[in-house]
RNA sequence: GUGGGCGUAGCUCAAGGGCAGAGCACUGGACUGUGGCUCCAGUGGUUGCGGGUUCGAGCCCCGUCGCCCACCCCA
């Protein structure tokens, strides 16, 4: 093989290009109900927003991102995700001077230099979606019953809904002191990646899959038993509204968000059916970013949908037909081409799906090559149908055979 | 970045160190202007690449590249 795709960068191929479409469809329409409008972003941006956002000490920012200088000498990186880029977008346009909220979605791909794995890849595809300006809690159930209602709507069974509070910049550096306090005395029994966790992130000990740690880590203390009473409040009334829609969730608290800018409210939505990477979306709140990017104080919360992971579990149960067209126009001989060539534009015009049979080839192999296609009808055109100004149809579904005028044929495909 | 598994025809996979094969797909024929089913034939390979051991390597050894899975991290 001379040339390939880069590694972890692939080509999305028909007949996997339906489910994807069938995705970005329902997502349209689910979103304008719920007033989200789309914007469309830019896949590259200034290096700095990303690591002012998603958190220095990160791994993407450390060693994922795609960075390389321009002409000019600017650092430029291509996004790895949406949410700095959104809120970059919304601080430089003034949007916060629209009337509140102001709810976006974006799609397109993202690039993470990572080793690539099941549902993990380099180039990768989310659906995102931004609320700003809302602080109160409804917000919060609105997305994930948006959410929800999406994954329902593209026939998506067997997930799991878990949610989390991880608290606010009043509350979150007691637990976090708390959870040091925990893990000090025992820490030389976890694993490295933990020991290491411990200076850099210790929440991150919470979600360690090492048995071991999972072990040493019960009794540990929770961050939902150490909120301040407005994210206390604020989750409270979040579960209640959960509660009210009758949105089956899990509560998980030791579901945390690896991205700096998170506050309060964090989900996630897992499948069983994935491997490792299990997750086919996650959100959460990120009340101080806008400000961050100097903009007005503006609460603001979002989700992120893993595209390819979603069109993992559908393919499992897809059952819906490739498309295929209406006609295939089998000839015999130049004229009959030619007349073949002007119907098939006849039919189009009419909004039908029509192959011709590009030039000459046995009258055998055009029949094959229509049956191939899963064509419905094949219309045979030689020299007597010419002169008597008819075709001869074929059903191939139903092997039904017959002829009919040139001028009629429109009934007979309708 | 770390660990494991796998690289043979377009696809799925065989081949005990001894002639590189099958099924599917593709093209044609049986059937002169009628698809699917059946039968027959044909096209298609530097066995990922490079080196080594051997009379002889798809197979054993070393290196390298690629893919997959897991860790880290994350949608």
């Amino acid at each position: 093989m001379k040339y390939s795709a880069l590694k972890g960068i692939q080509d999305i191929l028909p007949p996997d290009i339906h489910i994807w479409q069938k995705v970005e469809f329902t997502a349209l329409e689910i979103f304008r109900k719920y007033g989200f409008q789309e914007i469309r972003l830019p896949i590259i941006e200034s290096t700095d927003i990303f690591i002012r956002s998603i958190g220095e000490t990160t791994d993407i920012v450390e060693k994922e991102m795609y960075t390389f200088p321009d002409k000019a000498g600017r650092s430029i990186t291509m996004r790895p995700e949406g949410t700095a880029p959104a809120v970059r977008c919304y601080v430089e346009h003034h949007l916060y001077n629209l009337p509140s909220p102001q709810k976006f979605f974006y799609s397109g791909p993202m690039f993470r230099y990572e080793r690539p794995q099941k549902g993990r890849f380099r180039q990768f595809y989310q659906i995102g979606v931004e609320a700003f300006g809302v602080s109160h809690s409804s917000m919060d159930a609105e997305i994930i019953s948006m959410l929800r209602n999406l994954l329902e709507g593209i026939g998506l069974k067997e997930v799991n809904f878990e949610i989390n509070s991880i608290g606010c910049d009043k509350c979150r550096p007691d637990y976090r002191n708390a959870l040091l306090n925990f893990f000090k005395s025992r820490l030389s029994d976890f694993c490295p990646d933990c020991q290491r966790r411990y200076e850099l992130n210790p929440l991150r000990i919470l979600d360690c899959k090492v048995e071991r740690c999972i072990e040493l880590r019960q009794g540990a203390p929770l961050v939902t038993d150490h909120l301040c009473s407005e994210c206390r409040e604020h989750f409270d009334e979040l579960i209640f509204r959960l509660q009210t829609l009758k949105i089956p969730y899990t509560l998980n608290p030791n579901l945390v968000r690896g991205l700096d800018y998170y506050t309060r409210t964090a989900f996630e939505v897992t499948s069983e059916h994935l491997g490792a990477q299990k997750a086919v979306a996650a959100g959460g709140r990120y009340d101080k970013l806008v400000e961050e990017f100097g903009g007005p104080q503006t609460p603001a919360i979002g989700f992120a949908i893993g595209m390819e992971r979603i069109v993992t579990l559908l393919k499992e149960t897809w059952t819906e037909d490739h498309p295929a067209p209406k006609v295939f126009i089998a000839t015999l001989g130049k004229e009959a081409e030619i007349e073949g060539f002007k119907i098939a534009e006849d039919l189009r015009a009419k909004g039908l799906w029509v192959e011709p049979n590009y030039g000459g080839a046995s009258l055998k192999s055009q029949l094959r090559k229509a049956d191939r296609i899963d064509a419905e009808f094949a219309f045979i055109i030689g020299e007597n149908e010419l002169k008597a100004g008819k075709v001869q149809w074929k059903n191939l579904k139903k092997s039904e055979q017959g002829e009919v005028e040139i001028k009629n044929i429109l009934t007979l495909l309708t």
